[in-house]
DNA sequence: ATTAGTGTTATAGTGACTTAAGACACCGCA
DNA sequence: TGCGGTGTCTTAAGTCACTATAACACTAAT
């Protein structure tokens, strides 16, 4: 449809650092930008930033250090990468699946437009 | 991760609406339950599924008959399957191939780990 | 000690979403 | 006509996400 459907900002900033933490943009013990470096990236509030390392730490997948910043903390790569497989599975996979089927598709059908878009690097 | 993510329930209800549609449950011209109706059937308050009404008669979806009911319109259901094909292909799809790729999945992995949970319908 | 960079807390305002309750307009049928 | 079912509108209140400011606490370097 044509809504909006958008997740919270805070979520999708706290997705979008576990993501690189996941790709090793940022190494376990290593420092993530500062909540001000994050906001003025992600062209949004103090607090909005502040609320996604928030989210981080209480997942421990960041320390925070006043004074010094915020790091990776150990194991926080695994952490995320096994809360994302049960997510995966239980859910994203099913909705997708459902998404799927209602449009009348399958995987196999999938698989070859993804193929066939994939050398189309092309985005606006 | 372990937020919340929810979409605006008056969109889910939309988007539900909008899958009874697709799967044929509520052919062309037919009536779709009336707002009180749908309001208890969901748990939710009446202004909240006539939102969700607003939604469908805003891209012509559905046709309100004041006195009478809600109607599925002429050619709803092509409409939805061509913007829900759009959206699949353009949001949904890429979204999903990316996270697949940061949990190291293939999209052969997908294929055999649904085959193997399909007999499994067990949902708590 | 000063400075500039960190994280943290507090207060206030806006807008979207939801609930609640009531009222109104229209249609079909007895 | 009256009744009960439709859709629609209004008003009020509450929650939540986001913004905007400002202030405070800590650390490292000068």
């Amino acid at each position: 449809m044509i809504y909006h459907n958008e997740k919270a900002l805070f979520i999708k900033i706290a997705e979008r650092l576990c993501d690189d933490i996941l790709s090793g943009c940022y190494t376990e013990g290593a420092l993530v930008p500062s909540v001000r470096e994050l906001a003025a990236e992600y062209e949004v509030n103090i607090n909005t930033a502040l609320r996604a390392f928030e989210l981080l730490q209480r997942d421990n997948i960041l320390l925070s250090q006043r004074g010094i910043g915020m790091s990776v903390a150990k194991g926080a790569r695994k952490r995320i990468l096994s809360a994302r497989r049960k997510e995966f599975l239980q859910h994203e996979l099913p909705d997708f699946m459902r998404r799927m089927e209602l449009l009348g598709l399958t995987l196999d059908d999938i698989a070859r437009e993804w193929r066939a878009q994939d050398g189309m690097e092309k985005v606006s």
